[in-house]
DNA sequence: GCTTTAAAAAGTAATCT
DNA sequence: AGATTACTTTCTAAAGC
């Protein structure tokens, strides 16, 4: 019965984009024709795109040696997902060095604050805020420390991409129900109607 | 001192020869979408103070006038939907609404949040309904505002839902589709706002 | 600026049964 | 009327047009 009150914002790391420089050229013509699981239309796209099953990511492998890897949910993942990858290269006639350096360039969450949202009000008090309902139902938060994006929804969800890491996650989400609260747009259901949230108190 | 002139002379032709397409771009707009007078007036000087601030660099005079005039119907209050400007527009929906949220950021503009009772006199006019129906259908949008049911929807779909409602309570009732139409939305929409609102505000509509 | 990849949110839309 | 699929918004890197 206590914790029922202000149960605050909870997230999940949801995709996890990161570049992968292997350090060698690569032959992508040679690659193609012995993974015929990949993809490579050069004249749509310069890269070539291989998609590993368990978990789901996604390569984009270019000619410089330069790769870029989608949909990770976690960094373990990321990590043996181009161990994978490097293997499956080296198996098909590449050289590549078997701990490339990996860099997390972008990462998206998803998440609630557990409260709903007086989306036209927070458009009215925040800075950096767009909310166009005929064009997208969430209002679009531009945060300047972390410098991310959230995208704010009348439920509650929201979700916060541009992050570097987990930590910027973490601090935007709660950065961002602290100042929801005290511009008094956070609504709960209970409490004798839509009543302001009651702020909670900090020993 | 050749030089100076040449370029003040031709940093005012470039200026003004874009200005004057825009107007005349406007112009069309006006005449075949039939915009108020006055939205054209501001559209034209949203135009200007973006020209002044560069903001046409780089992108086409039909997508930055669309925006300007989209941005200008609704800070007169009589919006008219993004997906409808643009059927008269060869500019994509893609670079106007990107010109739109270009003017928003860089211009100094309020522009009200898009309110769902400035699109129910549209869809009533088109139907010729009448005021009491009007009045019973911003009586609706007001109850849903306040019950926070409006957050993120589509103000047209809300206000075809609402005028729909508010017709089939008055009597003289017709298809979901008609006011679809009106609004610009697919009957899908109306109806799914139609339930939410009946259910959530305990509308009871009566049958005949 | 565009092309491609991944992912979530909630709304709207097109298509099929 | 549903159900399904698909598109809207946000982010990010890669190489080339």
């Amino acid at each position: 019965m206590d914790s029922s009150r202000a149960a605050g914002p909870t997230h999940k790391i949801e995709n996890i984009v990161a570049t992968v420089n292997l350090g060698v050229e690569l032959d992508l013509e040679q690659l193609a024709e012995r993974l015929p699981v990949a993809e490579y239309n050069p004249d749509q796209f310069p890269g070539l795109i291989l998609r590993l099953t368990r978990p789901r990511i996604s390569a984009l492998i270019f000619r410089t040696g330069k790769m870029v890897c989608t949909g990770a949910k976690n960094e373990t993942d990321l990590k043996n997902a181009v161990h994978a990858l490097v293997k499956l290269l080296n198996d098909n006639g590449a050289d590549v060095p078997l701990n490339p350096e990996v860099q997390v360039q972008n990462i998206v969450a998803s998440g609630s604050l557990n409260a709903e949202v007086d989306l036209e009000q927070a458009a009215l008090l925040l800075d950096n805020a767009m909310y166009e309902p005929e064009q997208f139902p969430g209002l679009i938060y531009r945060m300047t420390e972390p410098r991310v994006v959230v995208l704010i929804f009348g439920s509650g969800k929201i979700v916060c991409t541009g992050a570097k890491s987990e930590k910027d996650v973490a601090v935007a989400v709660q950065r961002l129900y602290d100042r929801l609260k005290e511009l008094g747009v956070l609504y709960v259901e209970e409490g004798g109607g839509a009543e302001a949230e009651e702020a909670e108190e900090e020993e | 001192r050749l030089r100076k002139w040449q370029t003040r002379a031709r940093v005012q032709t470039s200026y003004e020869r874009n200005f004057v397409q825009a107007a005349q771009e406007l112009e069309r707009l006006k005449s075949s979408m039939g915009v108020p007078r006055p939205c054209v007036e501001q559209a034209l000087e949203i135009y200007r103070q973006a020209l002044e601030k560069e903001l046409v660099r780089g992108r086409s005079v039909e997508a930055m006038a669309a925006a300007a005039l989209y941005m200008a119907c609704r800070m007169l209050k009589t919006p008219r939907p993004l997906d409808e400007l643009i059927r008269y527009t060869k500019a994509s929906r893609r670079e106007v609404a990107r010109c739109y949220r270009l003017l928003l950021r860089e211009l100094n503009v309020r522009v009200p949040i898009s309110d769902p009772v400035l699109y129910i006199s549209r869809v009533a006019e088109q139907l010729k309904l009448t005021g009491d129906v009007v009045k019973t259908a911003i009586d609706i949008i007001n109850r849903a505002k306040k019950a926070g049911l409006t957050a993120g929807k589509d103000p047209a779909g809300l206000a075809a839902a609402a005028v729909y409602i508010a017709s089939l309570l008055h009597g003289d009732n017709r298809t979901q589709k008609d006011f679809a139409v009106a609004a610009g939305v697919t009957e899908v929409t109306v109806r799914n706002r139609y339930k939410e609102l009946a259910k959530a505000l305990d509308i009871k509509i009566p049958v005949k």
